[in-house]
RNA sequence: GCCCCCAUCGUCUAGCCUGGCCUAGGACAUCGGCCCUUCAAGCCGGUAGCGCGGGUUCGAAUCCCGCUGGGGGCACCA
């Protein structure tokens, strides 16, 4: 195989059930971040050996939402290689002969034991308050035994042999430093089904190897099962690859990062208006801070500084509001930089929102560039168009309840909008400097301060307190709407049972 | 039940390896204030942490042991 074993090449290997998760990404980075820094590849594997489960959509979804984070690979099931193929139920030929040889060599050997009777033991051993482990009714069968079985018709399943005086296995853990294990709590597991296909501790080794997986970056929960898979390199002669193993992001419960806490899946994220060089600074952030009173970095920067051993041991929280601020300042920084991008960010929410229909024309494009401009840097994340500024989009304005007592309840409220509709009515142009004069001059005639009119006029158009400036949203909405709505309030007011009706 | 991992402000973390520079630094969040037509942003300031108990040492967030707490594993799941 003409893979250069000194290259570093490193993998992530999904299932394809489901969008990709949060966390899947998060290791899926470091990954992606470990091949670039040390100028190696990175590859995508599909371990799709859950046939249930597994569909073509959630696999095409996953590089989608790789793609978007801007993660990519040398190797993977689009795009080929010389380690392929790299769908797992397309390599079950590798799988068949190194398990064949595994058999050969006395290191695995074929159990017939049913799941029930399997089960039966785990049972006792839980009433036994006893750790479990298999009986070994199998390990040394007799060719008669096996024909007895074989007769039975019981399919036998392939379980590795681990000897109970083997030595202490000794994981190096790049980031956890080294871990022991003693064989005697290991057991002789299954690593081939009675149907013939592999299960993950096997199939992983298989994978590694062939793919000349250099190092693997995965979750805790991989720690336990390194030494099963310890045994399988060394019984098939094989180099283990170098292993680092990162704790698992949680959610704000403390508990395993799930819906009921926020988001789970990276396309959430994306349909939130969240920018991929946000997510990924924030995923970095999450075990490791490149530098000291520094937060944001440019993914360059982080491939730049990255170093497996800075890595936190420790489980983070997965932090909405950082994250959120996060996005924030790259927003803010294209919205100088790349306006474009900030419009993009908000397609999605607007969409959602049904504020937007079909094909986005040249036309909408712009306006909606008019719309970021006039909200600023309001827009943390691009479903803040929503929040800040639906009134664009829409005609239905709905008041703020609280504002309406606060500002549409005095006796003077619609009298007052009526005039401010009279006298923007009469320009031609209006313009931020126009409305403004408009105001300026209303209130110095009725010896009031602008805010009096200001922010009855807000709630009229906007329907809500908190928004851009008034001058230059009255600007974009342009004299007809802002008339039109300065008449539906009015209007509205009027029709309040406790308006006395001025 | 057994095995493994982890532990600094509410949260992400720096410091820990190579004890003293730490009266523990930064950021988010939060609370004041400034700015201001509101909000947002920005600026200024504040509150807040080494889980506990033993050692070792002149000196421990840093080294050792125990405990507690959290997480993970012990499948014909991945």
């Amino acid at each position: 195989m003409p893979i250069s074993m000194q290259k570093v090449r490193t993998r992530y290997a999904p299932s394809p059930t489901g969008y990709l998760h949060i966390g899947g990404a998060w290791m899926a980075f470091f990954n992606w971040l470990f091949a670039r820094s040390q100028t190696g590849a990175f590859i995508l594997r599909i371990e799709d050996t859950d046939r249930t489960r597994s569909t073509e959509e959630y696999e095409r979804a996953i590089l989608e939402d790789f793609h978007w984070l801007g993660l990519d690979w040398e190797e993977g099931p689009d795009v080929g290689g010389p380690a392929g193929p790299y769908r797992q139920t397309e390599r079950s030929h590798l799988y068949r002969q190194y398990a064949q040889t595994l058999l050969d060599r006395g290191a695995a050997y074929h159990c017939y034991c049913t799941p029930e009777e399997l089960e039966a033991e785990r049972q006792r051993a839980r009433v036994a308050k006893q750790p479990y482990r298999y009986s070994g009714r199998c390990r040394n069968l007799t060719p008669e035994q096996r024909a007895e079985f074989e007769r039975q018709g019981r399919r036998p399943t392939i379980r590795l042999r681990i000897h109970d005086d083997g030595e202490t296995i000794v994981v190096n853990d790049l980031v956890r430093g080294r871990v022991e294990f003693d064989p005697e709590h290991l057991d002789d597991h299954i690593i081939v089904r009675s149907d013939g296909s592999p299960l993950y501790n096997f199939a992983n080794v298989v994978d590694d190897h062939t793919m000349a997986i250099t190092h693997v970056i995965r979750g805790i929960e991989h720690l336990s099962n390194t030494p099963k898979q310890w045994i399988m390199y060394q019984a098939l002669g094989w180099e283990p690859p170098q292993v680092a193993h990162l704790s698992n992001i949680l959610g704000t419960d403390h508990k395993k990062l799930s819906k009921r806490t926020g988001d789970t899946a990276v396309r959430d994220y994306k349909r939130a208006g969240f920018l991929p060089e946000a997510l990924l600074n924030f995923f970095a952030l999450m075990a490791w801070y490149p530098e000291e009173s520094r937060e944001i970095f440019s993914v360059r920067e982080l491939i730049e500084r990255f170093r497996l051993k800075d890595l936190g041991k420790a489980s983070p929280v997965f932090d909405m509001a950082k994250l959120t601020w996060m996005n924030g300042v790259y927003m803010r920084e294209l919205l100088q930089r790349d306006p474009g991008r900030v419009v993009d960010a908000c397609l999605e929410p607007l969409r959602h929102a049904g504020l937007l229909d079909g094909q986005v024309t040249a036309q909408t494009h712009a306006y909606i560039r008019q719309v970021v401009e006039v909200l600023g840097d309001r827009i943390k994340v691009g479903r803040d168009i929503l929040t800040y500024g639906d009134f664009f989009f829409t005609d239905a304005v709905t008041y703020e309840p609280d504002a309406v007592k606060k500002y549409f309840s005095q006796k003077t409220a619609a009298t007052m909008l009526a005039q401010l509709r009279d006298r923007v009515a009469k320009v031609d142009r209006l313009d931020a400097a126009a409305v403004e004069t408009i105001i300026r001059t209303m209130a110095s005639e009725l010896r009031i301060e602008s805010r009096e009119i200001i922010h009855p006029a807000r709630l009229a158009l906007t329907g809500k307190t908190a928004g851009p400036g008034l001058f230059e949203l009255t600007a974009l909405l342009g004299r007809d709407r802002v008339v039109q709505r300065l008449d539906s309030a009015v209007e509205w007011i009027r029709r309040l049972p406790d308006s006395r009706g001025v």
